[in-house]
DNA sequence: CGCCCTTTTGAGGCATTTCAAACATTGTGG
DNA sequence: CCACAATGTTTGAAATGCCTCAAAAGGGCG
């Protein structure tokens, strides 16, 4: 749990043996820009559990594709209490935070033992004027962490604490999928306090939830495995908000 | 309150005659670059309050940039209700939410009369690729909006109606402050019903706030009129969260 | 094995919502 | 220009979802 980066020799930075290019900005360059990319390029040997990618106040150097393994962004807020801003998984992009005042304003670390590739930022602008088709990716990338955040924020504004829970693990179940694992099935790696922390209830809720969709038989549940029985049932919490007056705006 | 535009003949769409290029993407282009862009730009006459910018659903055509009056950007769930996700000023870069997957995801409509430039977003990304500083600050652009979204989120997930309140008047006197209007004396644009749902609280409550804050002397208000009389009493507000376990995490 | 941290479960309290009703404001048609 | 309707705002009283506090049970790890 201490916050170095512990410094294995650099793993080859290829992407040509990457499983998940097809998740990652690189996807949209041909072998020889991937060279050029690559050739700046560093993949963070392995992070281990509580390992920092980088720190709230850094300086912006890189953006940093998520390669294995799982990431937690948080910000510590004044008053020493940290805030879960986001959870990131292999192809995910991260590092925007500090790029519109040159500083990382949240801190990512491992959830587990991760690695990254490190793509060294002024370097991939200019790459990304070269390779339009490389520009119009990192800028969808954005857009997407732009859409991500507002759900994130539609989720703490309309939903109660069971329809958050229901759509985390909806959430879960399709990042996992997509990945080619199980859609039904899955160890999180994160702890209760931090899905708590995340969804904004009390830590508390979160137990009791779990209790509450074992019991109904929604879910099978061990420690961090979920195993997600009835995902119809899962999805009709899902759409339960709290309803807050709909004649509003 | 109908939702269409109303074609007055385009402005003149040249940045020359305008105040806000200072908050603008355009501050980086000199008088060429800005002719380039704006050869394709077109200025959306006066649209009154009411009619939108962008719809929810609509092919990802332009991004835009408010050039007077203001803008709510919100969702239509399934359930028909709707939930506010942000407001525009003059120089704010609009409809990000349509590049990650070509369509806008959220609809923009004007508060009061407001006029925006449209800037048809294949054409930027051609001139941003062969002027980095625009490339630049589009980034920064759409790193900001990522911010503000994960500032929302903050807000929604952490702090009390009562400050989140505070946190939308300090927000607002700061973006009266940065276009040279008074910071404590100001008309909001939007309905106490648009603020409740921006910041997630029953109308009910807001009205509450808004008469607590006037009897402690902190707030004149008189409908969309507000002057801020204690600005600290209002910081002081704003920091106070709902603490839901500092230890998290 | 024993300590520590995470998770679970129960009981009571509180902030905020919901419901209800009066009032103010804006828009509309005669 | 006034009457009336529709909408937005304010205030009060009651209901409730979730938090807080408290304490016990369940792994992980030296």
């Amino acid at each position: 749990m201490n916050g170095n980066v512990i410094n294995f020799p650099p793993l080859s930075a290829s992407c040509s043996s990457c499983r998940w290019t097809k998740f990652c900005v690189a996807r949209v360059l041909d072998p020889e820009n991937r060279a050029q990319v690559a050739k700046n390029m560093v993949c963070s040997g392995p992070l281990r559990r509580g390992a920092h990618v980088f720190r709230q106040g850094d300086d912006l150097k890189s953006l940093y594709v998520v390669r294995s393994g799982s990431v937690k962004c948080y910000i510590d807020s004044e008053d020493g209490c940290e805030q879960i801003v986001a959870f990131h998984f292999p192809g995910d992009l991260l590092g925007f935070d500090a790029i519109a005042d040159g500083r990382h304003q949240s801190s990512a670390i491992a959830l587990e033992t991760t690695a990254v590739c490190s793509l060294p930022y002024h370097r991939l602008a200019q790459v990304a004027i070269e390779v339009p088709a490389l520009w119009n990716e990192i800028m969808r990338a954005a857009a997407s962490q732009v859409m991500e955040k507002q759900n994130h924020a539609l989720l703490l504004g309309q939903k109660s604490a069971q329809a958050r829970l229901a759509i985390f693990l909806l959430y879960m179940s399709n990042r996992f999928a997509a990945r080619g694992c199980s859609r039904s099935e899955f160890n999180l790696s994160m702890s209760r306090q931090e899905i708590a922390n995340y969804l904004a209830v009390a830590v508390e809720t979160i137990s009791r939830l779990f209790s509450d969709f074992q019991r109904r038989g929604i879910l099978e549940v061990d420690r961090r495995y979920v195993k997600i029985v009835s995902l119809t049932a899962l999805k009709d919490l899902a759409l339960e908000g709290r309803v807050l007056d709909a004649s509003n705006a």
